[in-house]
DNA sequence: CTATTACTTGGAGTAAACTCCAGGTCAAGG
DNA sequence: CCTTGACCTGGAGTTTACTCCAAGTAATAG
């Protein structure tokens, strides 16, 4: 867990904190991705320690595969509040159904890298002249 | 699991069996993804079971996150036979790694997303005025 | 003989998600 | 007063992975 200071911060620091670059929170602002940031007399943004860790939220949705188009609507829902709570919570559902299947889909995946493991390992111990159907070879 | 033909198929057989495009079939070929298919008298592509099925393994690979790039570079090293094992052994092998830290990931994601799910039907149930720091707050 | 269908090619266009840059502003330090 | 550094804007360019198209060929059906 990264530790989120609870202070206004500039838009170098939001970046560390949420892993991405100055530019990638500027232009997830500009696709509307992101609310517009506040800004300091000079005009620089800055952000708060809620806003940070909504963007990391955002990019936990990300890393699951979510699209920025469909973290934008997310994002639209909770601001328009209570209204759309059932309809976030549905989004969450499905995101977290996604994930199981996606988790199945991997362990189907390393299993078939298993046994191409096993096919490596047999080819190296007992050489043949010949190795086709091991490399592009299917499991099932 | 599919079953494969075991017959010589026109591109649009291997497209329904791979779950790819003809076009997308083509393209990889042509960025020497796959190798060149070999051909009937009219010029037509052909492609045999075994090719089907490393295309089917090729896009396992892809499923798990594998570039085009990388799964480039892995068909090179089977082509250049059995002196690229261990190379291609180790590939696999790092792949094995990552599909776990993967998992791990998505695991965790998900945690975030129960607690989530939790939150939501707090306020729906309990509803508050202002929902403020559910949608956008991190879990950790 | 013509139409249809299944392919062929090379090249251009698309979508998503950045990424980079030129030129400008502003506050602080020497 | 000048420079430096951090930020600003709008717009253009990049990468990855397709996706589509126009024009052509080849075998088959009517």
């Amino acid at each position: 867990m990264i530790e989120i200071p609870d202070k206004p911060m500039t838009i170098r620091e939001a970046a560390e904190l949420t892993g991405l670059t100055e530019d990638t929170l500027r232009y997830y602002e500009r696709i509307d991705l992101l609310p517009p940031a506040e800004r300091r007399p000079n005009g620089h943004r800055f952000y708060t320690a809620e806003q940070v860790q909504s963007i990391v939220f955002l990019m936990k949705l990300k890393s699951i595969g979510m699209t920025l188009a469909q973290m934008q609507q997310f994002r639209k829902l909770s601001d328009e509040g209570e209204s759309t709570l059932s309809e976030r919570k549905a989004i969450i559902e499905a995101c977290y159904r996604q994930v199981n299947e996606e988790i199945e889909h991997l362990r189907s995946v390393q299993k078939v890298l298993e046994y191409k493991l096993g096919r490596y390992d047999e080819l190296l111990s007992n050489p043949s002249p010949d190795d086709k159907g091991c490399d592009l070879s299917t499991y099932e």
